[in-house]
DNA sequence: TTGCACTCATATGATACCAA
DNA sequence: TTGGTATCATATGAGTGCAA
């Protein structure tokens, strides 16, 4: 009799859920799994761009992606896990959602499990994405759901090495780009900063609320409280892939230097000379200069490249802009330039320079002040020495 | 030839920070 | 709350160029 009650319960839940969150129970016979579907094309309800038409190719060398296949945007799966904790062990991942393009859309696809029995057959769907999707985009996902993920398939004695497959982490690709010019790297930070849009809170959930609320729902039944876990991480999806948009938008060769106020172009030239590409860099950094974007630092390093190609001239021009600002490693990149062209004089004013302005810190790094005064007495030897002469 | 300064590549350890 | 990642700072060594 007891058993009859907990079904009908259970089948009344299940009723009431998909009254409430949309979506069709898979085919499974027991313990289905509800999922919810939603595409859009262009962009996103909020505004924001889900065209997607390449991935430029420094992203995919930053990734270690195997540039020779060149994956294309239908090769993507963007994926996200509610869970019930941040623990690796006993965390169940009771919503997973994934985000592909189809037929030109960018679709959603949410896996929710209406009771924690369900999860092995969540499983399935996911698996079958996997294996039509060569790429996964996440946020932190190195970190965090792809672990996660793993523990709950070795516990249902599922092996996928899903550490092997490709895989693109914009949170660390973010960082590059935005950790110099963003208070934070978080993605609810990068919704605000980079895509412009807000979460609304009479929708949307605190990601730390989301385990609570999922427990209580297991507890009494109520469906409401779903409503914003759901929305929020359909908005996770969504915003992973307009972030994935705006990277590869900014990445894009030739780059156009000042055409996007969110971009920071200085960044951007860092990653092409970390990829190797110095050139690149070069030209993105001299772009910022002539069209006067251009910070002290990324003028800084434009020296150091036109040292590098023997442009002595323009580098020495590069250095003393900083200098005038007594920005400190310009002062010392100048102090030494000069005294490899042998203008010791000049190079003896920067260094001097650049010393009384360490000695002044209110806590001077003694090595460097030691290194800096070591070049001023050999300065001095050299231009007593050419006095001589 | 020697010594010094610098550049570049590589290795290692510490740190920050992001996810629910 | 935990754990994993990339980055940064630092150290080291090989190689190069220059002056004496």
């Amino acid at each position: 009799m007891a058993h009859t009650q907990d079904f009908d319960l259970k089948t009344l839940i299940r009723e009431l859920l998909q009254a409430t969150l949309g979506g069709e129970y898979s085919a499974h016979e027991e313990d289905s799994v509800l999922i919810i579907s939603e595409s859009w094309e262009g962009y996103s309800d909020e505004g924001v761009s889900l065209d997607l038409q390449d991935i430029p190719e420094v992203l995919l060398n930053w990734a270690q992606l195997d540039v020779s296949q060149g994956p294309d945007v239908n090769e993507l799966l963007v994926l996200d896990l509610e869970t019930t904790g941040l623990g690796r062990g006993n965390t169940l991942a009771f919503l997973i959602g994934l985000g592909y393009f189809e037929d030109g859309k960018y679709k959603v696809e949410q896996i929710f499990l209406p009771e924690p029995d369900a999860e092995l057959n969540s499983f399935d769907r996911l698996i079958e994405l996997l294996e039509t999707h060569s790429v996964l985009v996440t946020f932190n996902g190195k970190s965090f759901d792809i672990p996660v993920l793993e523990s709950r398939l070795l516990y249902h004695r599922i092996w996928l090495n899903l550490r092997e497959k490709e895989h693109i982490d914009l949170l660390h690709m973010a960082r590059r780009l935005w950790k110099n010019t963003l208070p934070s790297c978080a993605l609810e930070s990068l919704e605000y900063y980079v895509m412009g849009v807000l979460r609304d809170p009479e929708f949307d959930i605190d990601g730390g609320q989301i385990p609570q609320a999922y427990g209580e729902y297991l507890m009494s039944g109520d469906v409401e409280p779903l409503l914003k876990i759901v929305k929020h991480n359909q908005l996770d999806i969504i915003y992973t892939m307009a972030l994935m948009v705006i990277i590869c938008d900014a990445l894009r060769l030739p780059i156009e230097v000042g055409k996007d106020a969110r971009v920071d172009y200085h960044a951007v030239a860092r990653l092409y000379q970390s990829q190797g590409q110095k050139d690149v860099a070069k030209q993105i950094l001299c772009e910022m200069k002539d069209l006067s974007i251009a910070t002290v630092e990324s003028v800084h390093e434009l020296g150091q490249l036109c040292k590098r190609d023997k442009e002595l001239e323009e580098a020495q021009h590069c250095f003393e802009y900083g200098a005038a600002l007594s920005h400190p490693p310009s002062l010392l990149a100048l102090a030494i330039l000069l005294e490899q062209t042998k203008e010791y004089e000049q190079a003896l004013e920067y260094t001097e320079q650049l010393l009384s302005q360490q000695q002044s810190l209110p806590l001077p790094d003694l090595r460097q002040l030691h290194d800096i005064d070591k070049r001023r007495i050999r300065l001095q030897r050299k231009i007593a020495k050419k006095a001589h002469k």
